[in-house]
This record gives C-alpha cells, structure tokens and sequence, in this order.
DNA sequence: AGTATGACTCATT
DNA sequence: AAATGAGCCATAC
C-alpha cells in the first residue's frame, strides 16, 4: 500500500483492498455514464455494505488518481452526495457537461446512462 | 468501550 | 404507493 494516500484505515486492514477496488471500479466509469453505490458494492462482494461505499467516496479525494465521485450516485439516479463537493454545484454540472440531463437533483433517464460494472466491465 | 452516524438498500407494513 | 425498520460496517466522539 503507497503511503502517500492518508486516510483513516490501517495498512493491514482488509477493508484496503475494498476502498482500491471502489475508487477502481469507479475510475472505471465512462465518461456520460453513472452507476450506484449499492452496484459497486454488489460487484465487489454483497458483504460490504453500500453504506462504506459511500464512505471511500467521502474520501476519495484525498487518494490520488482522483476518483469521479460525481459519477456515482445513489440507486435512484439522486445526486445525494453533491452537498459533499467543493461547490455542491460542482457534481451536477460535471454529470451536465456530460451529457446527462438532471431534475430537482435526480438524472433524467437515469436506466439509460447506467453503468453496471458486473455487465459492462469484465 | 459504547453509542451515534452515514454520499445506501432492501424488506416489510 | 409511501413510510418504517432493519442490515450493513468503518469512523468519530
């Protein structure tokens, strides 16, 4: 494990591995495509919970590629982690210039830009 | 050390 | 169909 990342997990913590396969998974994501948080964590094993997903996306600006957080959302399509962005606006209008449409904080068409890693992604 | 909290989800009522 | 409760598991206090 590089040491230049800092976060809150211990070198020899197991969970290392499921917060580099996340930002992984989520590096991933086309550009004009999202996926969920429940998804990834379904791709990476149902034993982790959606909940720390959300969590290594809390921190995934601290680890380096940065991760394009904005990219994932929660399982209706609902930005819910904009409020968490420098700019809160910032997500919105990432996934904007993106090409994805967004309503009251929700993606339009949200099934047709989804991206499922375990479909989509070999 | 125990409780509370969270960028979540699913099942039940 | 909307509201509620319960799992989830690592941090924060």
């Amino acid at each position: 494990m590089p040491t230049n990342q800092k976060f809150p997990v211990n070198d020899q913590s197991k969970n290392y591995t499921f917060f580099q396969n996340v930002w992984d998974v989520v590096r991933q994501i086309p550009s004009g495509k999202v996926t969920t948080y429940g998804t990834i964590a379904n791709y990476l094993g149902t034993g982790l919970s959606a909940r720390m997903v959300g969590w290594a996306m809390n921190h995934s600006f601290v680890v380096s590629p940065k991760v394009p957080a904005h990219r994932v959302v929660n399982r209706n399509g609902m930005l819910s982690g904009k409020m968490h962005f420098s700019p809160p606006e910032k997500m919105q209008s990432l996934l904007e210039k993106e090409g994805l449409t967004i309503v009251d904080d929700q993606i339009k068409d949200f099934q047709l830009y989804f991206w499922d890693p375990s479909t989509e992604l070999l």
